[in-house]
DNA sequence: GCAAAAGTGTTAACCCTACACCCATGC
DNA sequence: GCATGGGTGTAGGGTTAACACTTTTGC
């Protein structure tokens, strides 16, 4: 078969097709949840256009690359962050969306504890916002992260988010308070720690929270992952 | 600023680039439910790679359009469908996915009524095929084909799709059927009609279904939109 | 008449909801 | 001691799940 393309050194257009090629990215947005809050990972653009603006983080897709990796290695080098996993976002395809030429953007999202948030080294570079009170973004980022957010909604009921975005050990209404934000409603105290225990993620865990706040100290739990793997195999539908 | 892209007519890689640049095609799952099978729509492959081979409808994305309008442009040209709408189902980004050179694909997927159903006359160009019982499909759209049936399953617990699959006028059996062959599971007769009233997306419909078969002949059914319009509007979370 | 499929109603178990009281802590 | 927030238990309502009998139809 015909090749279809050819490279061409030195050349001003070096990147040559047959056929209509486009540009790819990737994006991803990424969350945490610190102080109450529900945060996302941004960084600042150095180059145009919307130089200086904040944006998501991502880059070009390499060639020998899946989109995946692509992302995760985009997100490695401008925060040094690795999370286990991307999850598929969508793809932002509107022909106007990047001044310079068309370009196709394959966002995904992830969640990290807390603890794996990057120090204020680079705060210029990279840095965390809450989810209700962002800059400006570069592109369409405002939409990707309007799509990020239903995604999340969805996900809780499926998968034991909470606990990715939270450190290994947390209250009780440190989770309801996530679940809350993440919902956009209110859960009657009891209830919600019944249901959590009831699914039997959950484990124990020895200690209390010291609160800085007036009131009794908080019980600590953990993810229990071990009996989480062995639910996931259990036919049926899970909710959490 | 520069632009980074040419187009030279007549050369033989005519498509030049400053940068890496990639080829991307959108794919298309296109289910029915047509005696009581859940169907999905090949076309055969005119051309190489996989020439003669059963693939899912689509190809190379254009650069002035959208991913949901060029999925929907090579679906109407190979096989005069026309849904009224695309559910995003992923991304396939493999870089040996394609032989001839790395391919990134856009699929999506859409749900239609048997009697969009196109009629046999290019049976050999396209044709519908029991998700049980397919030909060896082309590139990894086996792959894309289940990611489809979970996008299927889990949208049926928030959309009424069974009525997007069935004809306007339908018996609460091929109701049930229906749902019982995309979850893969089967539920109490009684119980399952009790469930579907009583969501209020139903009405009655009059006259009855001729079976082939012995047996009391079954009341009809029809979806009622209007119902379901209103209910979109009110806050919670909705089942079907 | 008989087998196959569809229509209907009742009961018990379970789950979810709403709600009240007590306990630990900081100030 | 008092305000704040966390831990626990229980009763009622609603939903789901299990189950049997009757009716209509083709052969």
């Amino acid at each position: 078969m015909a090749k279809n393309y050819t490279f061409v050194p030195g050349a001003e257009f070096p990147y040559q097709y047959k056929y209509e090629h486009m540009a790819v990215t990737t994006d991803c947005v990424i969350f945490t949840y610190e102080e109450r809050q529900l945060k996302v990972l941004l960084v600042r653009r150095a180059l145009e256009p919307y130089r200086g603006r904040w944006a998501l983080p991502g880059g070009f897709l390499r060639n020998t690359e899946t989109a995946v990796q692509g992302a995760m290695r985009e997100l490695r080098e401008e925060t040094s962050l690795e999370p286990s996993g991307l999850g598929e976002l969508g793809v932002f395809s509107d022909p106007g969306r990047d001044p310079r030429e068309r370009v196709i953007t394959l966002a995904w999202y992830a969640l990290v504890k807390p603890s794996k948030v990057v120090g204020g080294d680079d705060a210029e570079k990279a840095a965390w916002f809450p989810i209700d009170d962002l800059p400006p973004l570069a592109f369409d980022h405002e939409k990707i992260l309007d799509a990020a957010m239903e995604h999340l909604r969805r996900d809780i009921y499926f998968q034991p988010v909470g606990f990715e975005l939270l450190d290994d050990e947390f209250t009780m209404p440190d989770l309801q308070r996530l679940y809350e934000i993440i919902l956009g409603t209110e859960f009657d105290r009891r209830n919600f720690q019944r249901k959590m225990l009831a699914s039997g993620i959950l484990k124990e865990y020895p200690g209390k929270k010291k609160t800085p706040h007036p009131g009794r100290h908080a019980s600590l739990f953990s993810f229990d992952s071990v009996r989480y793997d062995e639910m996931k195999k259990e036919p049926g539908k899970q909710e959490f």
